[in-house]
RNA sequence: GACCCCAUCGUCUAGUGGCCUAGGACAUCAGCCUUUCACGCUGAAAACACGGGUUCGAGUCCCGUUGGGGUCGCCA
């Protein structure tokens, strides 16, 4: 059997990391088994449905680098199809006319929830005849689902899950203005489309008993199901579309890689022994739904942070550069130096995310004079702008500028001045970066340059004379 | 409320009846390395929700309790 899978968001929000894990977990398999990944969009629901929300989808979808096969399905485009189906089933006697107002159902919910009952319509117009049927109104049509005996839902992830009929009610397949429910219409596109696994939130096994009533009334065979439990936030409760905080968008704006986020992702629920750092490609070899677990994750930011991190070490210089350019070129009016090019090994192992790589980058791309924080400030005692004052003759005396002749110049002057190297070396930074911390002292002395590191330090010494130290 | 699902360190998880005095990772703490920070390395603390069975033997199987989650729309 040929693997199709599909992701099928509703385009009434941004791309959460719910529902990217979804479409990783459907792209993975598809992709692991030479299979087809379909991207549907279901905006059945146009009052609910937005462009704006398909295009948040695609474009964090392709961040992610998910890509599917095909073009984008609009459910709304088969809507005559949907309509059809709804027809053959009416005519097959497995589907019926209900003329129930939604004020009637509303009561009947109520007196339901009341008694303790299952909360479902009744099924009240399931055998009246035609002639009964107020002239007045349009009905919707209704699903004549088996009222007695189970529905069970083979699921590769949640295992065999049995529903009582009687729970499951003569579900709404066309509304009453004639148009399709999710319900019909992700059936008949799954059949169309020839979905052979459907792997979705566990949000949706409900569902899929009635979604499985559908197929049978249709004669059609039942996809394979995996329902990949819910990602749930640090406090415990699900996590939800309106909170942008959790949408793939902000993820990507707080600087984090797009592989990382898919690591993080692919582990949420999902294991292969003690494999943490998995890359996509092995990710493909090995994706399997009998290793999906079947209890609910919390979403972990300081995980996630922490594979951005290694991912970010192991990133290439070049394309980092790539990435922070326009939020470099965005904050400043010249053009970076070079040395944010060639620190850049330096500068990425200290940063978790693009966002702290700037941040740390900062005091490269600063005008002087540099302001000098707090703690920087500390290091920079009478004392040790003396020895600062000194130190600039030396470092002017140096031929050519490296990181090795500058390493012997500091070790020298170490010596002649009996002190140890990082008495030296703190001062000097807070002088050159503004910071207590930076990458190493002899980089970031060769990455800045003679005459930059030179004007630095001397402006610290005019500094401290205007203040009177 | 009814129905369904779930339950191992704070978090993500390994574990498919003996290999478990429960392993890994993140976070935490201590130390080493060291010009700062970070990386790296070493170590510490930290869990089988509870109660009953089944079995020679249970984290692993069964039942119950508790706790959490999901679903009950002419939303998807």
């Amino acid at each position: 059997m040929s693997v199709v899978t599909r992701f099928a968001p509703s385009p009434t929000g941004v791309l959460h990391i719910g529902g990217a894990r979804t479409a990783l977990f459907n792209w993975l398999f598809a992709r692991r088994n030479n299979g087809q990944f379909i991207l549907r969009i279901e905006d059945t629901d146009t009052n609910r449905s937005t462009d704006e929300a398909v295009k948040a989808i695609v474009s964090g979808l392709e961040w992610l680098n998910i890509d599917w096969d095909g073009n984008v399905v609009s459910q709304s485009s088969r809507c005559e199809r949907h309509i059809e189906v709804a027809n053959t089933l009416l005519s097959a006697d497995h589907a019926y006319r209900c003329y129930c107002s939604p004020e009637e159902l509303r009561l009947m919910r109520e007196e339901a929830r009341l008694a303790g009952r299952p909360i479902i319509y009744d099924g009240r117009w399931r055998d009246r005849p035609s002639s009964d049927a107020p002239s007045n109104v349009s009905p919707t049509i209704r699903l004549k689902a088996p009222r007695t005996g189970k529905t069970v839902i083979r699921d590769e992830v949640q295992g065999e899950v049995c529903i009582d009929n009687s729970e499951l009610d003569d579900m709404v397949l066309l509304r009453s203005n004639g148009t399709p429910t999710y319900m019909l219409a992700a059936v008949v596109d799954d059949h169309d489309m020839n979905i052979s696994h459907i792997i979705r939130g566990d949000d949706h096994l409900n569902n899929a008993a009635r979604q499985i009533q559908i197929y049978s009334a249709l004669g059609w065979p039942v996809p394979i199901y995996a329902h990949i439990p819910l990602i749930h936030g640090v406090d415990g409760a699900r996590l939800s579309k309106r909170h942008g905080a959790d949408s793939v968008e902000s993820f990507r704006h707080s600087g984090y890689l797009p592989e990382a986020v898919n690591n993080y992702l692919l582990r949420l629920g999902w294991a292969h022994g003690d494999d943490e750092i998995i890359s996509i490609q092995q990710a493909i070899n090995w994706f399997d739904l009998g290793s999906v677990g079947r209890s609910p994750a919390r979403f972990d930011i300081s995980r996630l942070m922490s594979m951005n991190a290694h991912y970010m070490r192991i990133a290439d210089d070049e394309r980092l550069y790539e990435e922070v350019l326009p939020l470099l070129t965005k904050n400043i009016d010249h053009t970076p130096p070079d040395s944010v090019k060639t620190l850049m090994p330096q500068l990425k192992e200290r940063s978790k995310t693009l966002v702290e790589l700037i941040e740390n980058m900062s005091f490269l791309l600063s005008k002087r004079p540099l302001d000098i924080d707090e703690d920087a400030q500390k290091f920079l005692s009478s004392d040790s702008l003396s020895m600062l004052e000194r130190l600039h003759s030396k470092l002017d005396s140096i031929p050519t500028w490296s990181p090795t002749s500058v390493e012997s110049a500091l070790r020298e002057f170490a010596v002649t001045e009996e002190l140890k190297l990082g008495s030296i070396a703190q001062p000097l930074r807070a002088a050159v970066t503004g910071r207590k911390i930076s990458p190493g002292i002899f980089e970031v002395l060769a990455a800045l340059g003679k005459t930059e590191t030179l004007e630095r330090l001397s402006d610290v010494a005019t500094t401290a004379t205007k203040n009177g130290n």
